[in-house]
DNA sequence: TGCAAGTTTGTAATCGATTACATCTCTCTG
DNA sequence: CAGAGAGATGTAATCGATTACAAACTTGCA
């Protein structure tokens, strides 16, 4: 691998002049550029990143920290992440936990040690303290949840309102046992979720029954399981709310091999409007959220706090909106 | 942010032994750790990663390249890589190009200016020229896939002989109108799983129709089309063996949509058993590939070459299966 | 012609670590 | 008690870039 000074040596220039044709060809002569524009061909030299980072202490680099890449709503926000990263010279890596903590705290080295510039999390396994200290001393933002308070950025849709519109139209389409399916995970948007639900019940007069309430993974097994638990109520719900579609289906696989009629009164709701839901017969009625916009405004935020630093992190709210498909009447 | 010269200077040692604190704590006097542990407590040190990797000409760090993270079936095989990355050390980063050949190029660059030690292919946009290039230059690995006689190494199945059994498991089941739906990139597998149709049919005695061969991408919505397509021929295919799932569900889609009766008398059988091929209804029969250890040994291929780099790169094949739901009768 | 201003280039310090080598201090042995 | 050998520590070179500052060279104008 060649360097700085060999090409200097074999273009017969001195080292600020080669680091001069990369980042600022314009103060060179032309034949300064010519003759470093041949040695750098003849060497196949490419710049060093870590030399470059060392030096001006900045990787250009934003970590993306997921639980899993196998939750498909994730892909478009990251898309937007990638253009607006790109858009600004920046480049997105992603890594995924498991939802492990040990692995995240592991990916988390790459902030402390500086090999990434910040972090943009769609989840945390780290306790509130944890995340507001690493929120003080590193660049790093929120995309899809929002932890209260946070000093950390966040873009996120209103996922209390979401959740009370959607159930509110379960309400509108006559159901009066509604149920819930939310994850067991300890995400904000699992509160808020939870929260929309139980209001929108409570505004139109409806009692919570905590027997309509199930908590379990992000997977289609919940779903199953939960609808067997709803079913073998005395009185089963006859509309579910699930925070996920792949619970969705769930449910809804459960209940079509019951016999019941989806989407001709016993009604489910899924979340996120993945392509899961599209696929799936009968369609899946679900919260779609404005994901590339999320990923966008993710890395602005991010991109914010780099130039300003000690200002605390903006909190934005995007819009949600309902798309209704077959596996609610109406 | 705190640097080494400060922690030996608030230690009241020498850098050297500060460094050593974290790279041979053995061979440091108890007096000296000690003190080297307070003073890195008290600034909150961290070892800048910039600093080191320039030193020792190694960032431990593995780019992993896939198309898309949307595609579920990639989520297991990266864990494979993540466990084998960790036990040896190192940190898996994975970028999506979304097929795009200037994304993956523009990822490239991670490679060429030492950002990470060296990559994992999913698939490739680069042509194979481009490719043998890189792979000459730079320790690189395949997965998944295979460019035959490439001198980076791979880790695959069979894909030719995972097709041929999958279309011999139709045939046995009476099946004599096969059809097929592909991909229409270039991958290797892609290619590799035609050939395995073609074969099956041919020494089974019956001929290739043309009209029974369909390209396109890996969406639902290609499955749906090639349906359509299918059942408008005046002899319209019984069976239908899809490069994926996700296509596979398509066809099964469309397929109930017009009251075919799926799994009896009409069969589909889909590629790579994601969680998608089980969530259906019907459930979708399926070629499973061992993915945890697809993704575990092509980083421990990748980590051979970082040993070895003169070495032409292995070839691995592991084993895969039929996995058989309802989508297929019997 | 002389000099100010502008352009082009080079020198050398610096970023933050690692590590070969030198030095110093002990301990042990004959 | 001298000297060998082991163990602990420090000094300084080095990795590969960027960039402030200085120096050299042009150019234009009085």
């Amino acid at each position: 691998m060649a360097t700085i000074k060999q090409v200097a040596a074999a273009a017969g220039v001195s080292v600020a002049t080669v680091s001069r044709y990369f980042n600022a060809p314009g103060q060179l002569s032309e034949q300064a550029r010519d003759k470093v524009r041949q040695a750098v061909e003849q060497l196949g030299y490419y710049p060093s990143s870590l030399g470059r980072s060392l030096r001006t202490s900045q990787t250009k680099k934003i970590l993306v920290i997921l639980p899993t890449i196998s939750n498909p709503f994730y892909s478009r926000v990251l898309t937007g992440m990638e253009e607006e990263a790109e858009k600004n010279g920046y480049s997105i890596l992603t890594c995924a936990t498991g939802g492990d903590l040990l692995s995240e705290e592991n990916k988390l080295k790459m902030l402390y040690d500086r090999f990434v510039d910040g972090a943009v999390f769609f989840s945390t396994s780290l306790s509130r303290r944890q995340f507001d200290r690493l929120a003080v001393e590193y660049p790093v933002v929120q995309c899809c949840e929002y932890l209260e308070g946070s000093v950390a950025g966040a873009v996120t849709i209103d996922n209390e309102q979401a959740a009370y519109e959607a159930v509110e139209y379960l309400l509108r389409l006559g159901h009066t046992r509604v149920a819930f399916v939310n994850s067991d995970n300890r995400f904000e948007s699992s509160i808020l979720r939870e929260k929309g639900y139980r209001r929108a019940l409570t505004e139109h007069g409806i009692p919570v029954r905590e027997e309509y309430i199930r908590r379990g993974t992000y997977g289609f097994r919940n779903g199953e399981e939960s609808f067997r638990h709803f079913a073998s109520l005395p009185e089963p719900p006859t509309a579910v709310f699930a925070v996920a579609d792949s619970i969705a289906i769930g449910v809804v696989h459960a209940a079509l091999e019951r016999g019941l009629p989806v989407g001709k009164g016993f009604s489910v709701i899924g979340f996120d409007d993945t392509s899961l839901a599209r696929m799936y017969r009968p369609g899946i009625t679900s919260v779609a959220q404005p994901r590339k916009e999320l990923g966008e405004q993710a890395v602005r935020l991010l991109l914010k706090r780099f130039q300003s630093p000690q200002k605390s992190g903006e909190l934005i709210f995007l819009p949600h909106r309902l798309v209704i498909r077959e596996s609610t009447e109406g």
